[in-house]
DNA sequence: GTCTATAAGCGGATAGAC
DNA sequence: GTCTATCCGCTTATAGAC
């Protein structure tokens, strides 16, 4: 009874099945941003751990379990790390910048949701729903920030929230690839700044790195 | 001597080598797209084609000749398909415009780009020199355009043509990848031609369905 | 030009011991 | 919680027959 196997928090008891899947999403994230979810192999994830195959498998029952835990860890440490404020459509702008900017300093994320997002096209990808989902969300989001933007007198004429929203969010993304292809090609904190200043009256600042 | 088995031609000797080959381009288009290259196989390339794993392995030695041969045939039919005069910019950007539109109506290509670009992100990729040039090339080719248009005065102010060229490859990258997960989600070419309108002086046209 | 046969390896996943 | 052993399928590529 006692012995249930299951995960209670960091300091609780279980505590180290908690750092064991700390330590496989790390890995799994690493795996799967270089090599996708089709080509990125469990055995690589585990030899990285330090586990194997049948060790592994005990924490995630299969590799798209393993993915989607990795997804949504991901997720989880963003929305820790970034809380944004959704009712202040000018912040929200801003922070597209300060994420663009975190981005350039992990590569590895990029490249996760990069590869990633691009194999999810097909329908029977385990993370295609996913994406759905994200792109459905953000873009809402998004809109809504440029929407509150313009009501406020921020934007310049004929400037459309919905589409501009669209361009944003597509602009990140094809930033990222031709970044990770050649660091020296773009600089993707520039161009977004850059993009958002064509749109917006009061032009946004960089991010602030001494602040 | 006479029996080098060497393809000349449509029309020319070993005419069934050349439509073998050209049946093995397209079914490898529609299986590295589906699948990328590292997922992708050469069996189901060959099943498709009706051909036995060596039978196709006779005509492209490795999966990774495959690969690019698969490319470059995919760049000779753009070329060929659309020939751009790079010396009048307005054109070349109207082009753009077109060339959404025409991507639209092949998911299959479009998925091939998408997939493949954010694969060969990774340096050991067998195409990762491959979109390294050509997105070299296609900021060199778009920036002169913009470049050419400002000059004109065919530019709002404030607009930076090389950045602008990097905004719209990347804009373009990012609508595929939102399209080939939800075709209802964006309208590619309508994105495209509200992004260059906010650019340019006089409105772009859509692209001419009749003519 | 295409085949069969075969090599040699990696893939995910399961069963059961400890 | 982690291991070993094992299954079975799929992979690219080669050798040699037809």
């Amino acid at each position: 009874m006692a012995t249930t196997p299951k995960t209670r928090g960091p300091r609780g008891p279980y505590a180290k099945t908690r750092a064991t899947k700390q330590k496989i999403l790390d890995a799994a994230l690493l795996v799967f941003a270089e090599s996708g979810f089709r080509s990125g192999s469990l055995r690589e994830v585990a030899e990285r751990v330090g586990l194997s195959d049948a060790g592994l498998l005990h924490h995630y029952p299969t590799k798209a379990a393993l993915l989607i835990a990795t997804l949504q860890h991901r997720d989880d440490v963003a929305t820790r790390d970034f809380h944004v404020d959704t009712a202040d459509g000018r912040s929200l702008i801003q922070n597209m910048i300060d994420i663009t900017e975190r981005n350039m300093n992990q590569p590895g994320v990029v490249e996760l949701y990069c590869t990633l997002s691009a194999e999810a096209t097909t329908p029977d990808h385990p993370a295609h729903g996913y994406f759905i989902e994200r792109y459905d969300w953000v873009r809402d989001l998004v809109t809504g920030a440029f929407k509150q933007l313009q009501a406020e007198g921020g934007l310049r004429d004929g400037i459309e929230p919905r589409s501009t929203a669209i361009h944003l969010v597509s602009l990140m993304d094809g930033l990222q690839v031709q970044w990770l292809l050649n660091r020296d090609s773009v600089d993707m904190t520039v161009e977004v700044k850059r993009y958002l200043d064509t749109l917006v009256i009061e032009p946004f600042r960089a991010p602030d790195r001494l602040a």
